[in-house]
DNA sequence: TAGATTGTTAATCGATTAACAATC
DNA sequence: TAGATTGTTAATCGATTAACAATC
């Protein structure tokens, strides 16, 4: 692997692929082209290659891509290689929606401890997980070394979990909560807003609209 | 508004700015300038400027923005003006969390109706909402003015849902279900896929390992 | 007027794509 | 060898930023 700035679409666009690669895998297909990449995915087969390009050399040239490994490398590249098991604090609706999100499961992804501070949910289960309080974090970080927090309560108590998390020594935190916080420099962070996402969308219709 | 092509990432920082300015405004100040917007959320100071320039002059050279003003505008721009109701199929665990979501409520969006093709959900309660099967959406849709529909359901039913609600005229699709989908051209259309925002963590856990 | 801050142009930076040599 | 497709370089495109004239 070189070290290189790669361009944050480039390990989005991996993501996209390798999907891609698991559905030709099953369907038993053993080959594919960056072209056939490039048409599957919505982008350019340049792009493909350019994307690939920034961790090594795996293609035939004449030839193609082996699909398997292809699939494997690039799973490997975003560290989905290994099993990663998230902590989540919030065992409200979002949290329970995403303790058993497929698109998680099916990623290698599995909650292994879920938190809440209201004492009506502790001990309560979230699909087969029981719901602790934070004080028992260590706990589970240390039995299943866990390294990614996944923050999914009101905004108001999100810079708080944020804290506690960054406390306890998770090295990554992804925040469902509606709200910016303030990590440390050497944790790994990233908000996820859904309703920019429909922002988006009424900007664009508001742009069809006139 | 000048028409001009407008990246995407100035909507998404236009939103930013929306809810910092709305966060300045509880607080009662009055005026703010590209700096203090720019210190706020993160960005450069001529990034908040040129991102404001696509659409208007809303400032006073020398003296700043006022704060409600360009709230409004910000929020007009994006479309935020007016309330958006949404139709949500999908009454898992992730439609009962999208339709309760605060980052939803709070910018104007309202989910009105939910549903869902399984006889066990229909008929059921979804917060204070009614679930029902898909033969009810024309109505629902005509009732309040639907243009926005949000997916959540499992991968495999997307693209059925998809197909639906092309059929029954809506203009835009917001799709949670991490399986990419094909509409048609006129249909305002995006994909959040919450594992790839995993992914990319995991891609940098990985990056910093090395 | 002096000081401040916007709006905008020009320069820079970075990402995408076109083109092609390398090579199966 | 002829045909195909990769990996990579150079050209292009687009977005960000530096700098400054406009102006409150």
């Amino acid at each position: 692997m070189k070290t290189q700035r790669v361009p944050e679409a480039t390990i989005n666009r991996l993501s996209v692929y390798s999907r891609f690669l698991e559905r030709l895998d099953e369907k038993g297909i053993i080959t594919v082209s960056s072209n056939e990449i490039a048409e599957g995915v919505g982008v350019s087969p340049p792009q493909v290659r350019k994307d690939l390009a920034y961790f090594g050399e795996f293609g035939t040239r004449g030839v193609g891509y082996n699909v398997q490994d292809l699939m494997r490398y690039t799973l490997k590249i975003l560290g989905l290689n290994v099993p990663w098991p998230l902590l989540l604090v919030g065992a409200g609706n979002l949290g329970y929606a995403l303790s058993t999100y497929r698109g998680f499961n099916s990623r290698g992804f599995s909650v292994v401890g879920v938190f809440d501070n209201d004492l009506n949910k502790i001990g309560r289960k979230v699909g087969d997980l029981d719901v602790y309080p934070p004080e028992k974090m260590p706990d589970i970080i240390n039995k299943h070394k866990v390294r990614i927090g996944i923050i999914a309560v009101p905004p108001k108590s999100a810079q708080d979990v944020a804290d506690l998390m960054v406390k306890n020594r998770l090295h990554a935190i992804l925040n469902f909560a509606p709200v910016s916080l303030n990590v440390p420099e050497h944790i790994v962070y990233r908000n996820v807003d859904l309703s920019v996402n429909l922002e988006i969308l009424t900007f664009n219709l508001g742009i069809r609209d006139s």
